[in-house]
DNA sequence: AGCTTAACGGAGCGCTGCGCTCCGCAATAT
DNA sequence: ATATTGCGGAGCGCAGCGCTCCGTTAAGCT
């Protein structure tokens, strides 16, 4: 052990928990068995279920974590200097975590006040982002802080069939593609209308 | 009933479960209950396993479907005169009828022969589509025909959550995009390697 | 009209695989 | 030496699946 006593292999334990549990849920979807988390974090289903009472408590606080993450994202987008490269930064960061990964868990959990709290904060900062982007005319203007969010979303859905690095590489690529026609002047426009922010929420649950 | 007879409706009736079988499958996933698929066909499962001795071989036929499906698009594609627009409207229209979505049944099901096959001429006519494109100098050369396969296969991938128009409608909107990034020039350069003819026939299971 | 027969719908069987509990054991603190 | 804490994992109860089987219905035949 790299540090004695129980409370510190309780904190590893903690975190190996929420590092497996990423990884499972967004490589296996939501109903990935419990059981594959506690074997990839090296721990006992005791351990598991001592931390979190329940299968949804654990996802309640690893969604809270990635949305988190994804603010942080947003705001060191809002830091950089050039608007478009701090756009794309975010979204291949977030792509890179599969902070959309998390979203269609809609409906599946109870969403705390504390998770619509830090969604709302994100989404705010990622919504600078993204009028930054739109004042500085470097990304399309007929795509909207929606179409980008569901962009991610898209991007972070599991991939089927086993786990491969060829699946990410071959990801990547689209995604520079899918950036490339952000950029685009867009003079064509985009068809239908754009995502209401009222059918985005209510996909995670009735409002708070 | 439109027509007098058994026959008549024995016909009727596989028409409907194929019909719902593609539109379960592709928009719940492969391991959708059958009873479902009966549901939504108005049939009871009596009927439909003695048309499909397994849900296996269901899941065959509806592939095979549409990988003849796929191939006719590409066909058409080729008859359209503007190389663009004809590689455009296969995108547009696999994504539409969800060629992608059956893809992930690899490893699954077994794959057959004729299924080999179809897949295999389904290819090359894609192949010719982008060469064309390519060729016409419309569609930016740094993407190869296995990277159209696989933004095919992601825009293919059933939505999380209950079906709505609303998300159809975002989908459209973000291939729009993508397109748009695929006449891009792309002087820039895709990252990564293309991806391997290899691992993408081996994610259908081993080689006939 | 009566009889035969084929196709129908759907209840339910057997089983797999899940979330979660419980308990014997090992490691620490006193 | 004893008490206490946290550990791993076997197994319980159950939900939901693929598939079968059978009573019922209706078309075809004479």
């Amino acid at each position: 052990m790299s540090t004695r006593g129980r409370q510190a292999e309780a904190a590893r334990n903690d975190l190996a928990l929420l590092r497996a549990a990423h990884e499972v849920f967004t490589t296996q979807g939501f109903d990935a068995p419990v059981s594959a988390i506690a074997r990839k974090a090296g721990v006992g289903m005791g351990s598991l279920y001592r931390r979190y009472r329940t299968k949804e408590e654990l996802l309640q606080r690893l969604c809270l974590i990635a949305m988190e993450r994804s603010l942080e994202r947003a705001e060191a987008g809002l830091t950089h200097a050039d608007p478009w490269e701090g756009l794309a930064l975010y979204v291949r960061g977030s792509v890179a975590d599969k902070s959309g990964a998390l979203a269609p868990v809609a409906g599946t959990i109870e969403v705390t006040d504390e998770m619509w709290r830090v969604a709302r904060t994100a989404g705010e900062a990622a919504a600078r982002l993204v009028a930054r982007a739109h004042e500085a005319g470097v990304l399309r203007n007929d795509v909207t802080r929606l179409d980008i969010a569901l962009l991610i979303e898209q991007f972070s859905r599991p991939a089927p069939g086993p786990p491969a690095p060829e699946h990410d590489q071959a990801e990547q690529r689209l995604l520079a593609v899918a950036l490339d026609g952000l950029r685009a002047p867009g003079t064509t426009g985009l068809p239908g209308e754009p995502p209401s922010p009222e059918w985005y929420e209510r996909r995670w649950g009735h409002a708070p």
